[in-house]
DNA sequence: GTAATAGTGTCTATGAGACACTATGCG
DNA sequence: CGCATAGTGTCTCATAGACACTATTAC
């Protein structure tokens, strides 16, 4: 067992608790927009978080909480940012490491309807007056991810494998809030980051559209 | 006190210990390089840092630490990412939040000779073992600066206002490591981002250069 | 004058973005 | 056939980047 040099064990001195809370976002197909998760808490909303607990990362505490709260599984968060206030939790000395996840709406859709009273959906955009400083975080999560799709083709893989330009386009429109590009533009930007796959989407009104996989 | 529906308090849970380490960087006059500040520990090379302590902010953390540590003061560190592994630190469980700040080699240079066998800098790229994760820390540093020197006129303040677009040159390539743009496109990238101040460097050789500031 | 640096006029290559046109399925 | 969607040829405009030239100082 470790002492330092006046003989105390690092569990010898003040310690904060740690936190993790979740932004797990996710586009709905009808009124597509980029959507967050909320879960009820002490009768108002909030994100899913739990406690950090021994011996895990802040990921597991995240997959943990989303699977408890949520009821989502296998998720792979991403860090945010570290909320350190020491006043912002008044049970007492608590940081939160800040995390958002993006979930397709074919996952998520079954445990919405299994907890439609615990769980609810609402564009990023218009949540207001979460609990702690929950609101922060939606606002940062929602400008993490729309900073990497207007980098690259779906990269948190909302559209299943193998997809077509228009499906492509449809959810890149939902994440950025209605950047109309045209479609010409938008599909010269993702073609060099597109590999084609052989085949064609078919059953649809119109040509069949070509289908692509992420490269 | 708050209790939870069990009847135990926050602290009758385990939690880590946290703890917070900078990449101070910093681009010294002579061989033009981004240098991070090291301080000895154990033997070796690290990191300053600190553990949190109660009541403390992670920023605040940061600057004690650099007070005790380096000898800097009235720095403003930015947050860079939480390290986790609950394995990282042999002497038990702790967090530790990385940090980066940059500071103009006028207020390093003193510290420096002050302390010249516990403090030193060294080039970013060419560091390597480290205590801890300190190396990948360094990493993430270089890459978090040398994006927002990308965007923005020596948005960390290395130059003292007014400068000439020479002298802030100088500073963009020693940061991003000798990318020779030509001086003329770099001046065009950089003015509609600086306002002029009237006055013109004098005492150089060749013509006198007009002075700017940031906007 | 010469050397050295500051600053500008202008050309070219590239890419974004849009429009208009062609291609190909369904009913 | 008509309609809807997929895909392409091409035009325009803005920008990055470079070269060549002029301007202004020190010596």
């Amino acid at each position: 067992m470790y002492r330092d040099s006046s003989g105390k064990a690092l569990t010898d001195y003040p310690r904060p608790s740690v936190a993790v809370d979740t932004a797990v976002l996710t586009v709905p197909p009808v009124e597509a927009s980029l959507d967050v998760v909320l879960v009820r808490a002490d009768g108002g909303w909030a994100l899913p978080g739990t406690f950090l607990h021994e011996g895990e990362t802040l990921a597991q505490a995240v997959r943990r909480s989303l699977v408890e709260k949520v009821g989502l599984s296998d998720r792979s968060p991403h860090q945010l940012q570290v909320f350190d206030d020491p006043e912002r939790d008044d049970r007492g000395w608590v940081l939160s490491a800040a995390h958002v996840d993006v979930v397709p709406w074919g996952e998520l859709a079954p445990v919405l309807e299994a907890r439609p009273d615990d769980v609810v959906h609402r564009p990023c955009d218009e949540v207001r007056g979460l609990a702690f400083d929950h609101d922060t975080i939606v606002r940062l999560a929602a400008e993490h991810v729309r900073a990497r799709y207007r980098e690259r083709p779906d990269p948190a893989g909302l559209v299943h494998e193998p997809f077509t330009l228009r499906e492509l386009r449809v959810v890149h429109q939902a994440v950025l809030g209605r950047l109309p590009r045209s479609a010409d533009t938008f599909r010269r930007a993702m073609l060099p980051l597109l590999t084609e796959v052989p085949g064609v989407r078919e059953g649809t009104v119109g040509k069949p559209a070509q289908l692509y996989r992420r490269s």
